[in-house]
DNA sequence: GTCTATAACGAGATAGAC
DNA sequence: GTCTATCTCGTTATAGAC
């Protein structure tokens, strides 16, 4: 039986200050001293828990992979159609902007040139999980008859994750979430069926 | 009267070198070493030509914002309608991500938070810029009858910078370059007006 | 304008005590 | 599991010769 996160081992601890440090600043923009000093720990201890910078960013991409796929089963389970699932999965990124961060994958997509090649893959495969949720849903909503969309399901997935990656990463220099949202709404509207053009009323 | 550029000056190679290396590794993945070595210099010669990495940012940003600015301006004077310029614009991006590259600006607004104020303010006037000239297409263009939008002309905008800069972003890690072309052809088609949904015939 | 040399610092990482 | 101490290397930057 699992306890109550009262107090969270140190490895998370780690883990969630590192993870912030890479949203705000980028893997590049961050040092195990930046770590420690924050949880009053020595670079050592740290090297007890993530033996190098390569097994830290691994373990990063696990967790935040796990943590939005949890999200992503939350929604399944609990939207009632396909536009509440897309307004849960704008949400997701909105939170993220709220928190002033960038989105852990969008920042190491940005970094990926300089990254060890299993944190590569690592981010390549959250966005394609990514990218296979929105189109499961977004087949969905086409065949319930509340999304409408001409591409496949496929490249519009890419459109809607791309568009939403690039507003977090413009928004953010600016602070304002409304930057976001403006974009974030056209991209759920313009999937909206319309009675006017819908197939067979 | 101004000569050919038959060879370039060493701070113009500086400049090349570093621009190359902050939209494939970013600002916090490169040194001074590596342009150094790169045009077999020393470093303490590109510290002559840029005092600081703040100095030689600046100057990165700047150079970029003027040559990204006279290809606008191009675009103005060539273009012989709004939904060409708009084809222009994606054009240029589309010619940063054939070079394996990300938007200058788009990587330094990943890692805004690690910069000086004044690159800082530099990359966000550079999105201020892009998003004025493209709310100018925009208007022009739904003035002429050739695009059509809901929003204002500014958010329109931000849509589509927002949009072609998360193409980039993703489409990088995939070395794939139709993944940007999908993204980029459905923000231009969008915009297309059909005679079905016109103003006035 | 470019060099060698070096300063001053911070990075990632390791050894070994507790 | 955490510490101190240390190592090695890379970083930005400067001094002063050529």
């Amino acid at each position: 039986m699992k306890e109550l996160p009262v107090e969270a081992g140190t490895a998370t601890q780690v883990l969630d200050v590192a993870e912030r440090l890479v949203q705000t600043r980028g893997f590049n923009g961050f040092s195990y001293a930046d770590v420690a000093a924050e949880l009053n720990l020595s670079k050592a201890a740290l090297h007890y828990h993530f033996a190098s910078k390569a097994d830290l960013g691994q373990a990063l991409i696990a967790r935040y992979s796990e943590h939005f796929g949890a999200a992503l089963d939350a929604l399944d389970i609990g939207a009632e159609c396909a536009r509440a699932k897309l307004d849960g999965y704008v949400e997701l990124y909105e939170g993220v902007l709220r928190d002033e961060r960038m989105c852990l994958c969008g920042m190491l997509a940005a970094e990926h040139e300089t990254l060890p090649a299993a944190m590569r893959d690592a981010v390549v495969a959250f966005f394609d999980f990514n990218e296979v949720w929105l189109s499961n849903v977004l087949e969905q909503g086409k065949r319930e008859g509340d999304l409408q969309f001409a591409e496949s399901a496929m490249v519009r997935a890419r459109i809607l994750m791309g568009g939403l990656e690039g507003a977090l990463l413009v928004a953010r220099p600016y602070a304002d979430v409304s930057r976001f949202q403006q974009i974030a709404l056209h991209l759920i509207q313009e999937l909206e069926a319309h009675p006017s053009t819908a197939r067979n009323g």
